[in-house]
DNA sequence: ATTATCTATAGATCTATAGATAATGC
DNA sequence: ATTATCTATAGATCTATAGATAATGC
């Protein structure tokens, strides 16, 4: 049963997929390397050949979401400027759909709290991601210098800590008001040129 | 071993605060029955009598913890007012202390995202909570009553979300950082007049 | 010969329930 | 008689490992 190395090079990136799309939706905890193993289409057995560990699936897994933003920043922020990157992302965190489908969507939001409760590796990689989207966040404002990094964790708070509200409550109206308020402060915030 | 009514609706109370710790350190998912019942000098057969369920439990307990900080914001806003109050638990989230100790801390930042994936018991009782944290806030703001919901989300959200940012990140000065700026920002937005 | 995957399972959980025990409260 | 708690356990997980299988890659 043995494949070649691209293959096993393939059903690694699947896994690591799987799992970062699997490990949003389900937080850590509730994420088994059974279940995963099936959505990749193999057998739980296999995957120790994979990752020494489920903790350090855990963090390459999240280091590859944390990428993928930082991947499509970078490509937006080339065609349209940092600015125009920004405020698309922010839109895209803030919205009903972001809300509803965390798979495809923040790692920190939905992993977080997780995270703060895990070990070294895992803290590593979060730390790292959110050290990161800060740096983004700053490059898209309109202040100067001197205030980006301020400024950029005023804004990735708001961002994180508003989404998480709107997820946790059951009551349509008030998340999507808290959505709504947000947003309309997250653009505001872009635009401060002091 | 039928201990009196009121040994009971004590063991009762102490499930559910040791519950309101647990579930805070740990998350949802790896506070378990026995650990907890354990905690309150109990054996894990005797929880059934009770608590309906976990999802019970859980829903009861974070009630608890939500109630809890609104009776030391009511008593110290009868004491020196809402903005003192407001300002003084303020400090107290951005601190240190709160990030490492989050077992007597807020419910939403340790438990929010847990939340969200739970059913309607567990969301109804952080929509209440979350609703009620919103309106405190909202009443220690200097801001005109127009503006109060949406500077309450604002200031609210950026609590949250430095706090998760801060308590998943491994790096001391980033964390830190994120703490400093975090209260530095939610000073100005409670004394913001406009 | 090596190794990627498989089946099977060890060992340790977890929530929830069943039935025994013994003290309360009618 | 009722019931708060206990011991014991059912049944279902979970992570991790052991050993078999079979195809790759030296």
């Amino acid at each position: 049963m043995r494949l070649t190395r691209e293959a096993k090079a393939q059903h690694h990136d699947e896994i690591t997929l799987a799992a970062s799309k699997m490990l949003r939706e389900r937080g850590i905890e509730r994420t088994s390397l059974i279940d995963l193993m099936r959505t990749a289409g193999l057998t739980h057995g296999g995957f120790y050949r994979h990752f020494k560990s489920k903790d350090e699936l855990v963090a390459l897994s999240a280091s590859k979401a944390f990428e993928e933003v930082a991947e499509r920043f970078d490509k937006r922020t080339a065609e349209a400027g940092p600015k125009t990157a920004l405020i698309a992302y922010v839109l895209e965190y803030l919205s009903d759909v972001h809300r509803d489908d965390p798979g495809m969507g923040c790692m920190i939001s939905a992993c977080g709290a997780d995270a703060s409760r895990q070990g070294a590796i895992v803290r590593g990689a979060f730390t790292i991601g959110i050290s990161k989207l800060l740096d983004l966040a700053a490059e898209g404002l309109s202040c100067p210098d001197v205030k980006r990094a301020d400024r950029a964790i005023e804004l990735g708070g708001l961002m994180l800590g508003a989404l998480v509200m709107a997820r946790a409550t059951n009551d349509a109206d008030l998340s999507k008001s808290i959505l709504a308020k947000a947003r309309h402060r997250a653009l505001e915030i872009i635009e401060e040129k002091t």
